[in-house]
DNA sequence: CAATGATGTTCCCTATTCCGGGACAACGTC
DNA sequence: GACGTTGTCCCGGAATAGGGAACATCATTG
């Protein structure tokens, strides 16, 4: 297996991930310095890019963004997701009676990535949105995702560094394990600033129906509108729609069939 | 000008674009016979998707779809478009007052590209959802947008060979031109069944602050359901959605900064 | 307004890579 | 177990992608 096998298409992705909601648009210069590609193969993945409308140039300001391709292929896999079709209108129900904002979240090598937020407008941008993608450990549903993940994942990221964003963000290995055995136990995960100030989080998992946890709710307020009284009612909620999920997820299989598959110890996580 | 700069790039994308939710699962046979790309070809440039997690393999079916990378991609652009930021909250509000189901859409080439798609819950996948591309000669919104394009990409399009969905569909140029001279004179365009049997729709343009034409709203409903009447009510309230959008669009220049704008032949689309 | 610096594009050349054909392997089916 | 279908691997040669440098473009500064 040779490392990256066709380089060009790795390199066109190295600098299309560079594009995020907080860098949305880039100079070629910028991108250079950032992948370590010259600047002369940048200009030229680049302008193959917006050839084929992955990419637009403002012409102004010679920057790139992401353009309307990228949008197409992405809503693809919106739509194909399973647990985003039968999670909307879930959690959409649950918006009406739960103040804070609502996400849906699916586990992806060592990070989790946000598949859904309600309430969808976002005047205030304080909280992750759709298609954003963030670490495990400073999250309450990376924690709980994590948690649930095979001894071998869970190990492996606990070896990773860890970035710190506040003072509560936990960082070492150790204290991670501890906190993720006892999140196994509780059935749910809280984080306490541990990624914003002032900012907290409480998730739950979300099973298949061969009881595979698949994704995760997420419940996020104001730290001071989250009182350990206020979490057990949330979480009574929260649990109620994630089985709500489970019961609408999922090829309708008999029970020999489940016993099969199980059997088979399949892990391909193919149908989220 | 080389017709397609990196090569490999380009491959990659031909086959990206095979994936729609017509099609979201795709094998290597299958798409080297729509690519016309040799299958050991498809077969590498698959697996190096696979390694960006831009392609995700089910291991039973050997069968590729899009996955997380494309969605985060096409988040930023969601998260970019001004349009869909300024237009949800606005066709919200417009949607519990108007029945149907209600879109708004960009041009891009001949096609038109569906932003946003209210009701979002698509229990019933009738109608056109979020990234999905279509011509524009056989939607309403298609042939608003395309009226106001410039002379020189009409014509374009207008040569073009014009697929028939249904009997009513346009599908010559010259009937096209009439139509769009019609719709640049009454301000909107109707749709009757020219693309979906027992389906109808109307749309009007979106202006930005420089008064060009960056997007449109479309209203569609089972055809018996939008009378000529109907359609009247319909357009008053899209018009008024329409204008409240321009108002919250753009950069607030002042008069002598949009006159140096205007004056300056912006044509530049970045700022949809 | 010339000089400077920073950024982007194009050209050229070569080492590398990537493509296509074919062998081989893995399934599923009859 | 033979066959057909599909996917992967291997290999050699032709094409191409990548880096360096020149050239071009724009912004800034004195």
């Amino acid at each position: 297996m040779n490392g990256e096998m066709l380089s060009s298409i790795h390199n066109a992705f190295k600098i299309l991930r560079e594009f995020s909601q907080d860098d949305p648009e880039l100079g070629v210069i910028e991108l250079s310095r950032r992948t370590g590609l010259s600047k002369s193969s940048v200009s030229r993945i680049v302008q193959t890019l917006c050839k084929e409308h992955v990419l637009q140039k403002n012409i102004d300001t010679r920057k790139y963004r992401l353009w309307l391709t990228a949008f197409e292929l992405g809503s693809v896999v919106y739509h194909e997701l399973e647990v985003c079709r039968v999670g909307l209108p879930v959690l959409k129900k649950m918006m009406e009676s739960t103040p804070g904002v609502i996400q849906l979240v699916v586990y992806d090598r060592g990070s989790i990535v946000f598949l859904l937020k309600l309430p969808e407008d976002d005047e205030a941008q304080i909280f992750n949105s759709m298609g954003v993608r963030v670490p495990c450990h400073c999250t309450a549903s990376g924690k709980i995702l994590l948690a649930f993940q095979d001894e071998l994942e869970i190990n492996r990221v606990l070896k990773e560094k860890m970035k710190s964003y506040t003072k509560k963000t936990i960082t070492t290995g150790e204290q991670l394990s501890i906190e993720l055995q006892k999140i196994k136990q509780t059935g749910y995960a809280l984080s306490r600033e541990e990624f914003k100030i002032g900012v907290s989080s409480v998730a739950v998992p979300v099973y298949d129906d061969l009881n595979r946890v698949i994704a995760a709710i997420n419940v996020t307020r104001p730290t001071q509108l989250l009182s350990s009284a206020e979490i057990d009612n949330v979480l009574k909620e929260m649990k109620y729609c994630s089985r709500l999920i489970t019961e609408r997820v999922g090829i309708k299989l008999s029970n020999s069939q489940r016993r099969q598959i199980l059997a088979a110890k399949v892990t391909n996580r193919w149908r989220i």
